[in-house]
Formats: structure tokens, C-alpha cells, sequence
RNA sequence: CGCGGGGUGGAGCAGCUCGGUAGCUCGUCGGGCUCAUAACCCGAAGGUCGUUGGUUCAAAUCCGGCCCCCGCAACCA
């Protein structure tokens, strides 16, 4: 029988700095899925990978003082060393400055200009130079940029444009006729509704106001954008090539999945898909967004600490502690959170209690009574009909939850036959059964049943935590945990059990914490060592150059449109003036007329959303999230001068 | 009216497409057991399914209004 092959990608990482939790949950989401369908025994290929170029990363480089080649040497390096700290079974780690990607992506460049797709245009904008950005006349705001709010210069830059709107239609056309072509389903209306229905604009791919990409052979001042160089790494990086591709990309291409974050779902959604009609490919069969796993959520305080990093919770989890979070934990088209709470409660009820324990209570059991050597003795009771239904059940279950990319799913269902079996022992009382010589037979059957429903869970296991799979078999002794060895029960062969091993240490919380804090604590004194707080001394005719002066704010109210802001009008002696203040969340516009503060009175005034400010008001950061603006004694007259 | 997601027992979620006993995990309380990692098993308490109208014999589920929360965007002069 010919083995069907499965071709699955992540995204690739940009690597402008050490990969965020995003990224981290993406790998080992698309590491448990691979995983599953070799289980299945697909021919799998994954891929993953880092995406080196932009402008970005050019001045990352430049503040470090090194070559942006330098710089993504190292984060790749670091990528790739988390990647495989997570375990990650990836058969290929593509880079967009490795040389075969670098000049295929200059043939399709060529090939797509050469047939009309790409053409040759300006791009006629409003450029900001503060922000290096170009904007349309509709994307202004008021005039100015519409990130800044300052003044914008018309410009005209030289640029490569392909035709998005050539391929429209067949693109529509094209996810009506694939109802799974956008997963999860809510988020194919978006696409559709938010940009395609509105019609595409042709798209940008080149610069010039930037070197670090791969060149426009034929107009080198060129480099070509993101676009075109990394969402191709998917094609190069199985072998694509314009002039004759490789057999192996023949046999992989179509991508069946790409899992991605939902943020960059409009790129492979839609400039990804019309790329490949212009190449003459076939598309990919899955697009899958998956949700933001969110590190921290506001109910963790701060004593606990609110950012966390994927290697430093393998330290106090283990690597599967960390994927089993990250699998289990995360709803299906939602965002999830980390907190160590739910860390640590899901380690300890799931991974110590419900599974550790069934196995190490059975091994030890089967050690203690027949020395580890344990066979069907064939005496079996109704009971026993109910848990091979459970293992037989599980299997056809996990297999339909994962088709869908149902992975939180089928790890619940995977749990559940692990609580099955902890009945079976309560219902069958081994201990009990242990007593009476004549029932050593039904003893050594329940015993067995007990390994072969370990076995079940090991093998199923396999795909999401294989490090704990791996342990469990070399307790159980028995390797032969393929997929096809499950479509019946019974199937474990007679042998000797090893040592009875604890899987996972139960985490004692109170002491978890104890530790967590004195970490951190430790930690940031080491920081203010580095770095003392505060910033360089300066001199006194500095401070002569900043004008302080006491106002009383006259008006004020909410400004429609921005959620912090504040519009005041305070009286400063010298005929008031407009203020605009990021206060809005702390303090109520009532709250704030009468009172006399502190006002920046030299500051160039400035545009925030859209409103003019002159000034600024002074106030301290008493926490994250509490401000608090200085009231000074009411007696101190308006314009009088501080100092 | 910027875009999007969500409000289901103490916590986190499922159910909503295709209306008809509100389900799961954790937590709490009570009981059981002792093989095991103070684990395991059983039972119980606890929900006006955000609110308000409507459709229907029947609404968590369909339709309309409203309130609240969270992302993105904007933005902390």
C-alpha cells in the first residue's frame, strides 16, 4: 500500500528577537498534530522555520553593532535550540537567507514580473518621515500620518506591484467551493467580509527605502518585501523552482496544513493563495488559525510576576508538563491564558494524580504481587467488558477529534480513559483480591487489563507528550504501541514490568511559590546591579530648559474615539491653553476641574487623535496600572513658575 | 456608529450550525478504599445559561434592542 504523504508548516518566526510564547505554542500545537498523522501512518513532512529579512532586523543589527546575517544567525540559533527544548519533531528548519530560497524566490519574482503579474509602478503617497511610512490619501487622518498625527510630505517611490485583483474571483469562488480551505469556520467570514468582499488593492512587493532583503536581480535597488520572500519558504523549502522542481516537492505539494496565528491570516488567506494561481499551483488544502495563548492574565499579581517564558517553565514543569498545558489548555478558537495557578493545578490533577498515579499504583502492583511478571490469565468478569470498551472507544474518538485539529479535545478524551482505569482498580480491588491464593488468576487478568489499558494510553499518548509515552512503555515494557496494534484489545504481550516510577513529582504550590518569589527577587537585584535605576545625572542648565508653571484646569472632558485620552483646558496666566492627557482610565472629568497641577508649558504642542495638545500635565506611575496626577495646594496661583 | 471575539453553578470551558432532560475538568462538602505520588473511587451542594423584548407548544440554542468584558486599531505630550 502506498503511504500517504502529509505536508504540514508553521509559520515562519521572525527573527528579530528571542520567539514569543505565540510562536512556542504554534510549534508544539503543529509538533503534536505531525506527530499524530505519522501515528496514523502518513508519510509526514513538517516544516518550520525563521524569516531573516526586513528592515526591522537591518536596525536591530545596527544598534548591536553586528551584520544583520550575524544577528539572525544568533536568533535562529536560539529559535531552533527552543524548538528543540519543546521537543519538536520538524523534518525541516527552512531560513529565508538560506541560498536556495534566496534564488528561487528571485525566479518567481522574475517569473511572475515576466508574465504581467508584477508590474512596475510608483507609489504615489504621503510619506512621515519620523515613522519611515508611506500612506494613502484615504488612510490619512485629518492630513497627518494616522500613526503619529504629525505633518506628511507627498512622495513618490519607485515600486513592484502584483495584481491582487486579477485573481479575485477565482479566489472566492475558490473557498466557496472549500468549505474546510479556512479553519477555524468564524474566521473565513472575517477574511471574506473584511477584505475580500471589498475588493483587493494590488499589492506592494518591493522597497527601497531598505537593503537587508534579497535584491530584484534584474533592478537590484530593489529588494523584494515580505510578501513574495517568505511566504514562499513553504514551496522552496520541499523544492519548488520555476525552471523544474523537485520530485520531492511533487509528491508533497499541496501543503495539506498551514498552521498559523490568526494575525497573519489575511496574508495566507488571501495574498498566499493568489500568489500560487499566479505560479499555476494548487492551493493549500488547510489554512488553520489558531488563537493567542495569552501569558498572563490580570488576575495574576505582580508579587507572582506577569511574564512568562517558554524555556524557563520547562525548568519547573518539564517539557511535557509545558506541552501539556499548551495542548490541553487552549480552546479550540479562542484565546487562552497561562497563569502558574492553573499551571500547576493542571500538572498536579491531570499529570501526577490522574495519570502518573494509574501507572505507577498498577506497576507497582503488578511487581509487588507476581514480581512483575504479569499475563492474561483469561478470568474475566462484566466489569472488565467496560474498560475494553473504553480503550477501543478512545482510539476511534481521538482519531475524530484530531481530523478536526481538535487537540484539547482528544487529550480530554485520552484523560478520561485514564480516570476509567483508575475505577477499574476500585471496582475490582485488586489488594483485595491479592488476599485469596484462589483468585490469583483474576488477580493476574485484572493486572493485565490494567497494562493494557496503560499501553492504550501510551500509545495515544505518543503524540502530545512523547517524552512521558516513552517512560510509560519502558515501565510497562512494551514498544509495540503503533496505531494499528489498538484495533483490539488484548493486544499487550506477556512480559516482566520494570521498576514502578514516578511520572510526575507532585508541585507542593506553597512552596512553588516560595521559590518563584525568591527567584525573582534574586533576579531583580541582579538587574539593578547591571543597570541602576534611574538615568544619567545631568546639569542644572538642562532642567533651566524645561518650563514648569502651576495651571488650573477650567474644562474637561472625554475625547470620543480614544479610550485614555483626556481633552483639558486649563487657565495658565497667560490666556489658557488645550491639554491632552492619558488619564481618562483614572480619573473622572469632574474629578479634575478646580484643581491646580503641573504643566509642562514648553513642550511642542502635538496631535493625539486627532486633538491638539499644548502641554502636558505631570503625574506619577504609582503601578502598572495606577496613575495619579499632581495636585498641588490650591492657594498657588495659575502661571506661577516651579522650580 | 472603527474591526473582531466573548458573557453558561466558586474557577476554566463544552453545548448554540440542525430549538425539546444544562455537560466536562478543577475547587468545596460528605462518604468509601488503602494498591498508589495526602493519591484513587462514590455521592452531594451549587446555575434566573449578561439583560430585555419577540418567534414557538417549547429557546442557553433563532430574531431585535440594551449592558458589560477582552483583543486589534488608536493612543498614555
Amino acid at each position: 500500500m502506498e503511504q500517504k504523504n502529509y505536508y504540514i508548516t508553521t509559520a515562519i518566526a521572525y527573527a528579530s528577537r528571542k520567539p514569543h510564547t505565540g510562536n512556542t505554542y504554534e510549534i508544539v500545537l503543529t509538533d503534536a498534530i505531525a506527530r499524530f498523522k505519522r501515528f496514523e501512518g502518513q508519510n509526514v513532512f513538517f516544516q518550520t522555520g525563521t524569516d531573516e529579512h526586513g528592515q526591522k532586523i537591518e536596525e536591530i543589527a545596527k544598534e548591536q553593532g553586528i551584520t544583520p546575517k550575524q544577528s539572525v544567525d544568533n536568533v535562529a540559533a536560539e529559535i531552533k535550540r527552543l524548538w528543540d527544548l519543546m521537543n519538536c519533531s520538524y523534518d525541516k528548519f527552512i531560513r529565508t537567507t538560506d541560498g536556495y530560497h534566496e534564488k528561487v524566490v528571485q525566479k518567481i519574482f522574475k517569473k511572475l514580473y515576466d508574465q504581467g503579474d508584477i508590474y512596475k509602478s510608483e507609489y504615489e503617497g504621503w510619506y512621515c518621515t519620523p515613522c519611515e511610512s508611506f500612506w494613502t490619501e484615504t488612510q490619512l487622518k485629518d492630513g497627518c500620518c494616522p500613526d503619529c498625527g504629525r505633518p506628511v510630505k507627498k512622495t513618490k517611490e519607485e515600486a513592484y506591484f502584483f495584481r491582487m485583483s486579477k485573481y479575485q474571483d477565482r479566489l472566492m469562488q475558490y473557498i466557496d467551493e472549500h468549505p474546510d480551505f479556512i479553519q477555524p469556520e468564524s474566521r473565513k467570514r472575517e477574511m471574506v467580509n473584511n477584505f475580500l468582499k471589498p475588493g483587493l488593492q494590488d499589492l506592494c512587493v518591493s522597497r527601497t527605502s531598505f537593503t537587508w532583503g534579497i535584491p530584484v536581480d534584474f533592478d537590484p535597488k530593489h529588494v523584494i518585501y515580505v510578501w513574495i520572500d517568505a511566504l514562499t519558504n513553504y514551496i522552496t523549502g520541499i523544492g519548488y523552482d520555476p525552471d523544474g522542481s523537485s520530485e520531492q516537492f511533487e509528491k508533497l505539494w499541496p501543503a495539506d496544513a498551514h498552521i498559523i496565528g490568526k494575525d497573519i491570516l489575511r496574508f495566507h488567506t488571501i495574498y498566499w493563495p493568489i500568489m500560487l494561481m499566479a505560479l499555476d499551483l494548487p492551493l493549500p488544502k488547510k489554512i488553520f488559525g489558531h488563537p493567542w495563548l495569552l501569558f498572563g492574565t490580570d488576575k495574576m499579581s505582580k508579587s507572582k510576576g506577569n511574564v512568562l517564558y517558554a524555556d524557563e517553565l520547562v525548568e519547573q514543569f518539564g517539557v511535557d508538563g509545558v506541552r501539556y498545558y499548551l495542548l490541553k489548555e487552549m480552546p479550540f478558537a479562542q484565546d487562552g491564558s497561562i497563569t502558574y495557578d492553573t499551571l500547576i493545578s493542571r500538572y498536579n490533577s491531570d499529570l501526577a494524580n490522574t495519570l502518573g498515579n494509574l501507572v505507577n499504583r498498577t506497576v507497582a502492583m503488578s511487581n509487588k504481587y507476581f514480581g512483575g511478571a504479569v499475563e492474561n490469565k483469561g478470568v474475566c468478569e462484566p466489569v472488565d467488558e467496560e474498560l475494553k470498551t473504553a480503550c477501543l472507544d478512545c482510539v476511534q474518538e481521538v482519531k475524530r477529534l484530531m481530523a478536526d485539529f481538535r487537540i484539547s479535545d482528544a487529550l480530554e478524551a485520552i484523560l478520561s480513559l485514564a480516570r476509567r482505569s483508575n475505577k477499574y482498580i476500585d471496582e475490582t480491588m485488586p489488594w483485595a483480591l491479592a488476599k485469596d491464593p484462589e483468585k490469583a488468576d483474576r488477580l493476574q487478568t485484572v493486572l493485565y487489563h490494567l497494562l493494557e489499558s496503560i499501553r492504550f494510553l501510551a500509545a495515544l499518548l505518543s503524540s502530545f507528550l512523547p517524552e512521558t509515552a516513552a517512560k510509560i512503555e519502558d515501565q510497562i515494557c512494551c514498544h509495540d504501541t503503533a496505531l494499528d496494534t489498538l484495533s483490539s484489545f488484548g493486544g499487550l504481550k506477556a512480559g516482566k514490568v520494570g521498576e514502578a516510577k514516578p511520572l510526575f513529582a507532585r508541585i507542593d504550590e506553597k512552596k512553588f511559590y516560595e521559590e518563584l518569589e525568591a527567584k525573582q527577587k534574586a533576579a531583580e537585584a541582579q538587574k539593578e546591579a547591571e543597570a541602576p535605576a534611574g538615568l544619567a545625572p545631568i546639569s542644572i542648565d538642562l532642567l533651566d530648559q524645561v518650563e514648569l508653571i502651576a495651571a488650573k484646569i477650567k474644562t474637561c472632558e472625554p475625547i470620543k474615539k480614544a479610550k485614555k485620552l483626556l481633552k483639558l483646558t486649563l487657565d495658565d496666566g497667560r490666556g489658557g491653553r488645550q491639554v491632552v492627557s492619558g488619564i481618562a482610565n483614572y480619573y473622572k472629568p469632574e474629578e479634575l476641574i478646580g484643581k491646580t497641577v503641573v504643566l509642562v508649558a514648553n513642550l511642542k504642542p502635538a496631535k493625539l487623535c486627532g486633538v491638539e495638545s499644548c502641554g502636558m500635565i505631570l503625574a506619577a506611575d504609582c503601578s502598572e496600572s495606577e496613575i495619579k496626577v499632581l495636585f498641588l495646594d490650591d492657594s498657588i496661583p495659575a502661571g506661577a513658575t516651579i522650580r
